[in-house]
DNA sequence: GCTATGGGTTCACATCCACGAAACAGTCAC
DNA sequence: GTGACTGTTTCGTGGATGTGAACCCATAGC
């Protein structure tokens, strides 16, 4: 898992940001600044001036541990809670639905009438209640790091989020 | 939680004795040395000569890290007294009943029928009852560090508060 | 190139219901 | 009697769901 170097404490809101979306982090400490105490066990830092080495060695155990935390998909359980790791969020009926549907097909595209039919069994309210819930749903599922996609004119496709932007150190 | 400082490569042996133990450790790595690849989230170096200050933010990195991979739950004795390591709190009987059986399904959603069989076994008193029972549970198990967190039109679920970090973004 | 169209996104609003919270009253233990 | 425990009434707030409308954009036709 790639894992996001950022410096400190230039960035500090971008590390809050990435923080919330459970994405991997290294810290990168400027001269006599302290570091920040580590919520975590996807964050790591290291003090500047430091060896490419040393970032390496500790971008690897970060995304060595992440492995171990983050999971690749979310796990949705009866009660309409998801759950990724350590994080979760609950999810009212439709959404749940709606959401179980995509993940037995986590990856691939899920068509409109395929979730209409698990979202409402009763019968599917107007076109547009549809657009709506997915909405909602992307909103709801963001903090957990996983977005829903959509291929137009097919359907919806539900993955892990790659919120990562490269950032590179000189 | 405690953290074991140890030398590296020096103290190889011991540091697997440590980590088959589970106990949280920090490798001081000596000159030259590199620092091998991390195996789980209870270990972390630094690099020698490092400062007091970078070595006590990594161990209690360490210790941080290493108080989330047990699962703190609190303990119901039969007299009603409710212990989370020091502190304690005595619980009423109905609410003592109720939290017993958040206990039995500690981070999961409990629904409201079944706290309603828990609490009353002879049969429950008015719809709100319950209610106004979760809200005194509440603030009793606040201080101990426990919230009860609704799902709704689901049930209710207990686990560990957040004490986080004083993070505020713009 | 320009426009019409269909598909999708987003917002504002309305409705309904679950839950939260306070205030009050009855009962029981000390 | 005092205070803790319990249950009820009542009111308010916010979440869940659906609908309509404005808007964006890619594409197909002209």
């Amino acid at each position: 898992m790639d894992v996001v170097l950022l410096q400190w404490p230039l960035e500090r809101d971008r590390r809050s940001a990435l923080a919330a979306q459970g994405v991997p982090r290294l810290l990168l400490i400027a001269v006599d600044e302290s570091p920040p105490s580590l919520t975590d066990c996807l964050e790591d830092w290291v003090r500047l001036p430091a060896s490419d080495a040393d970032i390496d060695a500790r971008c690897a155990a970060v995304s060595q541990r992440a492995a171990g935390h983050v999971a690749q998909r979310p796990v949705l359980d009866p009660d309409g809670v998801l759950r990724s790791g350590a994080e979760w969020v609950a999810l009212p009926p439709v959404e749940a639905r709606l959401l179980d549907s995509m993940l037995d097909r986590f990856g691939a595209v899920v068509s409109r009438e395929a979730l209409a039919r698990s979202g409402w069994p009763a019968g599917a309210p107007g076109r547009n209640a549809l657009d709506v819930h997915v909405l909602r749903l992307r909103r709801r599922i963001a903090p957990l790091g996983f977005v829903i996609k959509t291929v137009r004119s097919r359907g919806y496709l539900l993955e892990r989020g790659n919120a990562l932007l490269s950032v590179e150190s000189a």
